[in-house]
DNA sequence: TTAAAGGGCTAAATCCTTTTAGCTTTTAGT
DNA sequence: ACTAAAAGCTAAAAGGATTTAGCCCTTTAA
């Protein structure tokens, strides 16, 4: 290991010219003689020649190494990262990961940090809002592919879940069910995924023919505590015991949950609860809890493959709608 | 952004190698008189200057770049990896993360891979053994911390949950409740992990005086599949209906749901269950399910600690033991 | 016989930073 | 007045790869 291409050529009594161009594969561009070529390759190979990355960046201005930016390494953004890493590694690259704790300074430092740090492109599980993103590509001169969360712009790559349309589903269903009377338990406003998801649900509302009031919808954060707190709100401010809530998150439902059990208990003989996302423990809970599973893997192949494409094969941005599913228990 | 030493050099009207000692804090070392000083620290400021890190990880071979290798990036590692990035980011080091989907070849092949991308450092969930390891060592001159995952040795760092403690305080609080028939669902033999949580649920039989029967103990591996299968035989293999059955992962507890919801829906009036790791749902599973909260955050804390310890304080290996917490529902 | 063409290879520049060794100029000391 | 020391700065090398421009030798064509 870690010999340099200099020793390479001591070793096969060439220049390291002709060593670097043989190991490019530029022999024949550049007329190095078959003979040549193969006592080089095969010395390469003996030692096991690897070329030095950092050395092969800075000549290249191009480093293999995409920064990934997410709020938190949860279930989510933890398979996400997992099958975004894996697709990388096939083509070559490499994954920095960093987290932002849903704090968008801490965004924006992250996305500064990385880009300095010379990553080729930034997939990146965003919290800021359209002025602020086209202030930061004026900026930054590298790829970005949003994944997750989504900001509109002809321009702008993203790969997010079908959130209005999954939510509608869920939400439709439990209307055909009869279910009138619906509580939005929602996530951090402004982002698209909270925008999408109510849509969704008010979609669904509309269509099947019942009232949406307004003073079902809350919206705190995505947060376990926030799930509670609003759970709370609903339970504690209106006399009627709602049919039905509507958890935006797997967190809002846990924060549900607690409050349930703490203040309660006897919640789910008298609502439905559904939920956006899925957990495996949902199967074991009683009642059962319907919920949307997004389509994490998709999510992050589609997300490695446009930003592949941008960097490799000259493509432009995509944009990509990926179907979650519905899961009925 | 991105403009060089030699940049800023021209503009301070002075060589770059006097910028490059200003701006590493050497201006009186070499007697770089106070207004040059001044001068070249106003214009580097006023142009937000950042070194590229590839051309001073070049020169200086050091990336600030620690490789992070796990298994899975699931709840627990997930929580692992979040915990690290943050430690190492407050110190200005980068993590790349990759995943080995418990595959011995495939962790061999990250471990060259980061190392020759001229890591700093290893962070590793290690499936290999003590002889693996050794010839790893042997070849890879950079600090390799083991996390999660241990292998005995008086120069090797690691840091782990104290597993072998964790399971023997749970299982003793079930024998001490009178429970003597009870099953161990185990994972991946040869790892310290399982060695060691299967030792700690012989010390408990042993200790309460309970007759531990080999029959009783299965490992087959620590993917939900494996749960089901060991609960299955568990279930189908015994005439008797167990009293007890202790899982050694979350995920094993998983299967073992998935198969009492499949086939044996009433496993839970004849059975206690118990449970290595903790989960948030546990909380609202009926009846309640007794486990073993790992200190993710610690183990995280303390393994970059080390590891950084290693890297800059020319400290050298340590070892440590994070106490689990018993959640008794 | 000479020029052109082709074959086979390499020196040197480049990417950007850090660091060593040392050059000039000024000041202090005798 | 002359030397030694101090002050203030810089040229150049190093780190390892890639790439451009071009050198030298042989063969072919005129």
């Amino acid at each position: 290991m870690s010999l340099s291409l200099e020793e390479l050529a001591l070793k096969a009594d060439v220049s390291k010219t002709t060593v670097s161009l043989v190991l490019n594969g530029k022999s024949s561009i550049y007329r190095i003689s078959k003979e040549t070529e193969k006592r080089i390759l095969k010395i390469a190979k003996e030692h096991n020649y690897k070329p030095n990355s950092i050395a092969r960046a800075l000549r290249l201005n191009k480093s293999l190494t995409i920064g990934l930016i997410i709020p938190y390494l949860n279930r989510h953004f933890g398979r996400v990262a997992e099958v975004i890493e894996q697709n990388a590694r096939e083509l070559g690259y490499q994954i920095i990961i960093a987290v932002t704790q849903d704090c968008l300074n801490t965004e924006h430092d992250l996305i500064e940090n990385l880009y300095e740090r010379n990553v080729d492109g930034l997939i990146l599980a965003t919290m800021m809002n359209r002025d602020q993103f086209n202030d930061l590509s004026s900026k930054i001169k590298i790829p970005i592919v949003l994944v997750d969360r989504r900001i509109d712009g002809d321009d702008i790559a993203w790969v997010v879940s079908d959130d209005e349309q999954g939510t509608y589903e869920l939400v439709s269903v439990l209307c055909q069910e009869g279910v009138k009377d619906i509580y939005f338990v929602g996530g951090i406003e402004k982002l698209s995924t909270s925008i999408d998801r109510l849509n969704g649900f008010k979609k669904a509302l509309l269509d099947q023919g019942v009232e949406c009031n307004q003073s079902k919808i809350q919206q705190i954060g995505y947060a376990v505590a926030d799930g509670y707190e609003m759970t709370k709100n609903i339970i504690e401010r209106f006399s009627k015991t709602p049919e039905a809530i509507f958890t935006s998150a797997i967190t809002l439902l846990e924060g549900l949950l607690q409050y349930a059990k703490e203040h309660k208990p006897d919640l789910f003989s008298h609502t439905r609860v559904i939920t956006y996302d899925d957990h495996p423990m949902l199967d074991y809970l009683q009642p059962p809890i319907f919920s949307v599973r997004q389509n994490a893997e998709e999510i992050a192949k589609k997300s490695f493959e446009i930003m592949h494409g941008i960097l490799e094969k000259n493509r432009s941005f995509a944009q990509e709608l990926i179907k979650p599913e519905l899961i009925l228990r």
